[in-house]
DNA sequence: TATGAATGAGGTTTCATTCAT
DNA sequence: AATGAATGAAACCTCATTCAT
């Protein structure tokens, strides 16, 4: 019966979030936040229990948002390269698109305010892909070696491709394909 | 100001940080490194202008520590994939050797205390390799690709390995092995 | 601010108030008691303008609860001592039946919130007992002292005497002989 | 080798905290000790390890300066009724000269702050007295009651002599007659 | 009127850095 | 130079109170 909690301004905060962490590190005041998203200081702390709260939220939030744009328009039928290919060009679409939240997302996987249980969750994404995974898995050089492994190689060699496209944005497309072509051989 | 008479004093803060890094994040307090160093709180100062001072020089410290162990017994007249194939051995084997200083090198390579001078200088211990990473440069597909993108892929692959090795170190030379080939297809 | 409608909820806010005051301390929040009374958060200041407010009431409606038990079936024919026996009889009664709300007023008592005017109005309320404060005055060693100090006193000594029949409520009835003994000696 | 603890700065605290306790309750901010006291904001807690830490130490403190200035020229060959009448005296004394202190005291007693431990040491100090408590004991009524009992009642009735003393200075050493025949009638 | 979200002042405690010894 | 007490600026979070619904 009495004003609702507004969706907009949990998500105001996760947006100016994103901004402060990036500019600011993760031992930015909550205020600044709280300030960025257009809320009162103590609001914060109606749509976030804690500020490891925030992050948590915040990280997996980051992680559904680019498991989504990966996800779209996922060629279904298509071979496993050409599958490949494309979750590679959605993936690095994403992260040149919104280098904010790339970046956050950096900074919060390292950090040590995920929880366990968060990273799990955000694993869990993956299952997503259905198929996909599976078959990737089966391919080449992957058949012998744990899948964090193989997800490991990818995710590295992506962030490695995504920091030359940023650094040399007039190329990026190109680093594109090269990332890709040298992940391609990495797993073949 | 004066310069500090004790040496091993400094290498003693700077071991102790390597640790609480790694135990307790950037932001455990500059006084239980001192203590873990075993030196009054204030001594820190003597050695270290500020934390952040701290940062940037154990940054380089463990940058010069890995490169000394890939330096040592380099096989100067080798073919390129043998002396990659060293480096590669080598920077594993390091890292498994002293996992607590792989691990502060990756917290504070992230954060946003290390400068940019001290990121210019931690690159520019690669010119120890002389004629190794020309040559490298010149290898297949990275003939056409900044150099940073080459480092990228080799440090990206290399970070993913090791993480297979730590996490399953019985089979450690065996995805020591694995990774080392899929980085040579994909510089291939 | 006009007069609520529910009185029931008025009583269950005083009711919980006692409650969290005995186990949380005045510093309790507000929101706590609204809760044990199972009212909304603001609705609290619908029927109390501050948490002061709150204390004040509440002292005073204690207050009131024991003055009534004591006055309930007052011998108005007996001896003086017949009398100052109900009254510490009763007295004593009431604070075993009911240990939160006495732990509740010693609580406040004690607490800057209680302001003089309501002190004032508490004891004001001795004065229903009529002509038997006035005999209690007038008898033994009291009679050239402040009634303040005469009641002080008795409360002292009521207080004490509660406190060991609640210490040691198997021989609750004992202690209050022996209390209400040593009081009329004292008064005496 | 550097600058030594102050016992100067935490009896200027302790101090503070007595006063401000008083004016402002127990509520009162930690800074505001420390400015009293004269000292930074932080330094407080070089002294106190927390607030709740300052209230335990501040109350034993206390109690020790009471029980100090009742063993002062305590009489130990006079007969009982003396004795009583000296501790009697000067604890009224002590608590008229020391007004802060005795309103201190009370407001911690009946706080939550104070530990069981706290508590324990405190009624240890009584040990001080030796003799007197164990003769006084076996005197009179108190003969068959708990001894926590007579503590509460000699308690009880000194507070309210003082209570009386207080509000009337000009008769205070009539009132503490008064008060004191009360007593010994009570426990005769 | 009842609700609970919104507000923002304020509190305790931490900690990098300075400074007296 | 070494020590550790002193400093005071923040930081996170709480909570009385207000206000939109």
């Amino acid at each position: 019966m009495a004003r609702p909690r507004s969706d907009e301004k949990r998500a105001a905060i996760l947006e100016a979030a994103t901004t402060i962490i990036v500019e600011r590190g993760l031992s930015a005041p909550t205020a600044s936040i709280a300030k960025l998203a257009g809320v009162a200081n103590g609001s914060f702390f109606t749509y976030f229990e804690t500020k490891s709260d925030l992050f948590n939220q915040l990280y997996l939030e980051l992680k559904k948002d680019m498991a989504a744009a990966i996800m779209k328009d996922f060629p279904v039928n298509a071979t496993l390269r050409d599958q490949t290919r494309h979750v590679w060009q959605a993936g690095t679409n994403f992260a040149m698109a919104s280098p904010h939240k790339r970046r956050a997302m950096v900074q919060l996987a390292v950090s040590d305010e995920i929880t366990p249980q968060t990273r799990a969750a955000a694993e869990a994404l993956a299952r997503g892909f259905g198929q996909f995974v599976t078959r990737l898995r089966e391919h080449g050089s992957l058949r012998n070696v744990p899948i964090t492994f193989a997800g490991s190689i990818m995710n590295a060699l992506s962030e490695a491709t995504i920091e030359a496209m940023v650094k040399d944005p007039d190329n990026a497309q190109k680093h594109c394909e090269t990332g890709f072509e040298a992940f391609w051989r990495a797993i073949s």
